[in-house]
DNA sequence: CCTTGTCAGATTGTCGACAATCTGCTTGTC
DNA sequence: GACAAGCAGATTGTCGACAATCTGACAAGG
């Protein structure tokens, strides 16, 4: 058959692109918690007008990683050990529950796409590619969400993902080190292959945890922590 | 003492009141799903220029009730049953989450806030007013993620309601029958006052199958209904 | 010394006009 | 008559300029 899968087009706006730069600088880390962001400044820098811009910056607003104040300015989250907390014991919840929805939609495919991407982690490992490594364990993780087949769940899973890899990229940016080589993920993987939810979905709720440990007390840790400004 | 608590001033920038005016707009059923958002019109409608209405549509875009397709324009969203369904699934295991979060933060306040909002909802029973009736049926609802004191699960929340309270609103619409009379929140409340956690989360979940029985059944029935354009 | 009024500079909010893109119709060709 | 090319109208995306608002400094007054 002819028959071709073809994807939608890529969105050929300038807002578009923006909207990935700017999210980009902001999960990153390039542009600090706190930080102001001087729209004349930004769009030149970008040789963009202000109004593509100004539409970007209200689309992360309302995704939760930017916040706006009327005639004073647009500026990265602040985070707070609470916030941190507030989406990790959410994430347990929506884990469950993403689990036993994909449970019984589990099939070749899916776990030929979770060994692709437990791969494209242990890649991003290798290659202390720090960076990508939150992000690709993400993405390992989100598999259960997209599998879930749940648009609200999964647009949920998505407003948290972002806020989740600001916060790990921080951490990471804190203590330089490179994370732990030896593969976290291992366990959780076959699990989800195996034939016991119960066991998956507690394993999922520790593994958080362990995620999440670190990074809590890393946040206590610069609690009060002036806001740094442009 | 002269010490009053001043709440933040209102926004004051048109962008903020066009959100709330669209909003308000979709959410009531004006505007139809499906429907196309044309820009000049509606900005000449509303005595305002094309660039902070356009910024009032990223919002709602990002709010998940209107959808936008590069060069193709901005439309409210398409109302499936399986929207319906997701939104609803998730909305029981969020109603648990925040119950079981809330529980041990109860106090006075609490219970005299849920008694005002009760109320509230009784009001506008007795008024006819179901549109009314659904807004506040939902800020009742709402109670338990105001006061389970996590940021992120609130947000969740909100962004759910809008979409049931538009879901509401186009059922409402369909069938014109005033609803039911009967006081179908007394249980809710009075299990919230009370001492059993694991019931109040019982409850609520059979709480929300009632509500959603007919709004599904209703939404199966309009399924590949055309979208209505201007 | 502290408070209040004023002002200049910078930044955000809004506007009207232009450019890019889509849609549907018309036209020409076979 | 079927079909592709191309044109005109409408609509969205982007731009540069102007208006409204905030911030901080400075001066006047108590």
């Amino acid at each position: 058959m002819g028959k071709a899968d073809f994807s939608p087009i890529a969105d050929t706006t300038r807002r578009a692109e923006i909207v990935a730069l700017l999210r980009r600088a902001i999960l990153t880390g390039q542009l600090e918690p706190g930080q102001k962001l001087n729209e004349l400044r930004i769009s030149e820098q970008m040789r963009v007008s202000r109004a593509p811009l100004r539409e970007a910056m209200r689309e992360l607003v309302q995704e939760g990683i930017l916040t706006s104040i009327p005639y004073a300015g647009t500026f990265v989250i602040d985070v707070t050990a609470k916030d941190i907390d507030d989406a990790y014991s959410l994430n347990k919840v929506l884990d469950e529950f993403a689990i036993e929805r994909t449970w019984p939609l589990r099939n070749q495919r899916f776990f030929d796409e979770l060994d692709r991407r437990h791969e494209t982690v242990k890649q991003a490992t290798r290659n202390r590619d720090t960076t990508r490594q939150i992000e690709t364990a993400l993405q390992l993780h989100g598999l259960i969400y997209e599998w879930a087949d749940n648009s609200v769940l999964l647009e949920t899973w998505q407003r948290l993902t972002s806020r989740l890899q600001m916060y790990f990229a921080l951490h990471q940016q804190a203590r330089k080190e490179a994370v732990p080589a030896a593969d976290i993920h291992e366990i959780y993987v076959s699990l989800l292959k195996g034939t016991d939810m119960r066991a998956a979905q507690r394993h999922a709720r520790e593994h958080i945890d362990l995620d999440f440990e670190e990074l809590l007390s890393y946040a206590r840790g610069l609690e009060q922590r002036p806001s740094k400004g442009a």
